[in-house]
Formats: C-alpha cells, sequence, structure tokens
DNA sequence: ATGTGACCCTGGATGC
DNA sequence: TGCATCCAGGGTCACA
C-alpha cells in the first residue's frame, strides 16, 4: 500500500498531532522488522519537532535525533486510545495529554514486518539508509536533465532504474510503470539509451503522477489516521497498473510483464 | 561495478 | 469446504 503518495499522505495525517507533543511511554510488543527496532527508552520524556518525509521514510525529528520510520509493503501509521494490539501492533508511543490534545498512541502496525521503527541518535539525513538516497521527485533538485545524467552508463531498463532510490526517491512499482505511460515511454527502453527529450518528459510525468496521487490521498487523510481506518480509500485510477488484458485509454490492449522480479505494465501501443 | 533473483513475512485471491 | 499455490505497494544481499 505505501509509495510515496501514501507515505506522504500518513505523513501529512500525523504530523499536526504529532508537532510538539512529548512521549510519556515507548511500548514495542514486536521488535522483529526489517531491522531491530531495539529500545525506545530513549525518546520516552523528549519532545517531538516534526514529521517529515524522505522518499519513502518517515522522519521524526526530535532535538537529538530522529525516529526513522518505513512503511514497508504493508504498514500504517495511526493514533488509538488503546496500547498496542496483538498480532500486528508492533510498536506504540503515549502521546502525553497537553492543553489542547488528549494522551493516545501512535501506533506502528506492519503484518508483513517488512518495514522499520527505529531510533537515529543525531543527523538522521546522513544515516546508512538515507545518506544514498536520490533527489526529491517534487523538489527542484529532480529535472529531466538530473534524469538523464543519472541514467548516463545504465545497461538497465528504464522502468527498474526508476525504481532504484539511488535516481529519485521514493517512485515504486506502481507510479514507475504509472509515469512511464504518461510520458509514452516503453518501460523496456534502455535508461542509458533514454534522450534529454524523452527524460524530461519521463521526469515531468513522474511529478504529475506522484502530485496527483497525493492530492487524491489528502483528500482521506482524516479517514486515513483513524485506527481502523486502513485501506481502500486509495483507490487512484490506474491507467495501466494491475490492468492486464483491459484496453488503454488509446485503445491498445495492456501488457504484463516482470522485469527485475517485479510487475510491469504498459501499453504498447502508445509507449514507443 | 552493475544488474538480477532469492529472500524476508503475512494475508488475500484464486484454483483444484 | 479445505488445501495448495501464487501474488503483493519494499529493500537487502549473494552471486553472475
Amino acid at each position: 500500500m505505501p509509495e510515496l503518495p501514501e507515505v506522504e499522505t500518513v505523513r501529512r495525517g500525523i504530523a499536526p498531532h504529532l508537532r510538539g507533543r512529548t512521549i510519556a511511554k515507548a511500548t514495542v510488543r514486536e521488535g522483529r522488522l526489517r531491522r531491530p527496532v531495539g529500545s525506545l527508552r530513549q525518546i520516552e520524556g523528549k519532545t517531538a519537532l516534526r514529521a517529515r518525509r524522505r522518499g519513502k521514510y518517515i522522519l521524526v525529528d526530535f532535538d537529538d535525533g530522529a525516529l526513522i520510520v518505513h512503511l514497508g509493503m504493508s504498514g500504517t501509521l495511526y493514533f488509538s486510545e488503546k496500547p498496542p494490539q496483538p498480532p500486528h501492533e508492533h510498536v506504540g508511543l503515549l502521546l502525553k495529554a497537553d492543553a489542547r490534545r488528549g494522551a493516545r498512541f501512535l501506533i506502528y502496525r506492519d503484518p508483513r514486518r517488512f518495514g522499520c521503527f527505529f531510533w537515529c541518535a543525531g543527523d538522521p539525513d546522513s544515516h546508512p539508509l538515507l545518506r544514498e538516497i536520490g533527489p526529491e521527485p517534487l523538489s527542484r533538485q529532480f529535472s529531466g536533465g538530473i534524469l538523464h545524467a543519472a541514467l548516463v552508463g545504465r545497461q538497465s531498463a528504464i522502468k527498474p532504474a526508476l525504481m532504484d532510490s539511488r535516481i529519485v526517491a521514493g517512485v515504486g512499482n506502481i507510479y514507475a510503470s504509472e509515469s512511464l505511460h504518461l510520458a509514452g515511454v516503453r518501460p523496456q527502453t534502455l535508461a542509458g539509451r533514454l534522450s534529454p527529450q524523452r527524460a524530461d518528459a519521463v521526469a515531468d510525468a513522474v511529478r504529475r503522477t506522484l502530485r496527483s496521487a497525493i492530492d487524491a490521498g489528502g483528500s482521506t487523510i482524516r479517514d486515513y489516521a483513524r485506527p481502523q481506518g486502513d485501506p481502500g480509500m486509495f483507490q487512484m485510477q490506474w491507467r495501466v497498473y494491475g490492468r492486464e488484458k483491459l484496453s488503454c485509454s488509446c485503445g491498445g490492449t495492456i501488457k504484463r510483464i516482470v522485469q527485475a522480479g517485479r510487475a510491469t505494465y504498459y501499453c504498447p501501443r502508445c509507449q514507443t
């Protein structure tokens, strides 16, 4: 469920409720995630400054470090009146009541446990997991020219290259397919052979695709931040993803192939 | 150095 | 109905 737009939606949902809140207690029910959660004792008594996003990571900044959170394939963050419950609510942060807001738990739930949730002392941006991440696609650090330069010498196809977080941050399997469709570029195109003009088209398509997905998610932030408010509301209109054998808006028939072990969807008629 | 596939884990959909 | 199989939005690692 979580790609960049979903992660951003989750971040927007929790950020206002976290800002300025003191962590009264941190509970780790299940610490065996992609990497061990470890002890969160050191954040008890500390006050969260903000929640921001880097690629698909959510960073909750404190004055001397940050919580680094990744939602993996099945993770969510939401608020609850209850402490984390079995089987899949692995971490709970009890937020102290303040003048305007009652005490409640920020819950991390992740059935597949591919995500992570851990404390990083010091600057999280220089943490090994974040250090090598490429430019944010929605920032000015990303453009067709920058993408083109990053792809020079690349022997892989453009689609898996777009999913390489060192080239551009946060583009996952769905949005890689969707962006290439919007750009009219075939996913098998050799990344290093993409012309500057087509790199422009791809970079532009990535930005437009992510923005409209965030806008679509943005309308359901409140629902999403609710305890049982899991998926369902992220019904974006996929143009190709998951639509094998269905027809493209151009009249062509959408194909499914596998690249680097992941499903890719495209239209052979309008993607050249 | 770079690219691909196996793997981590659970749950839902599908097929027999 | 019950069971087996496949597939899934991510990232890391061993190996070619």
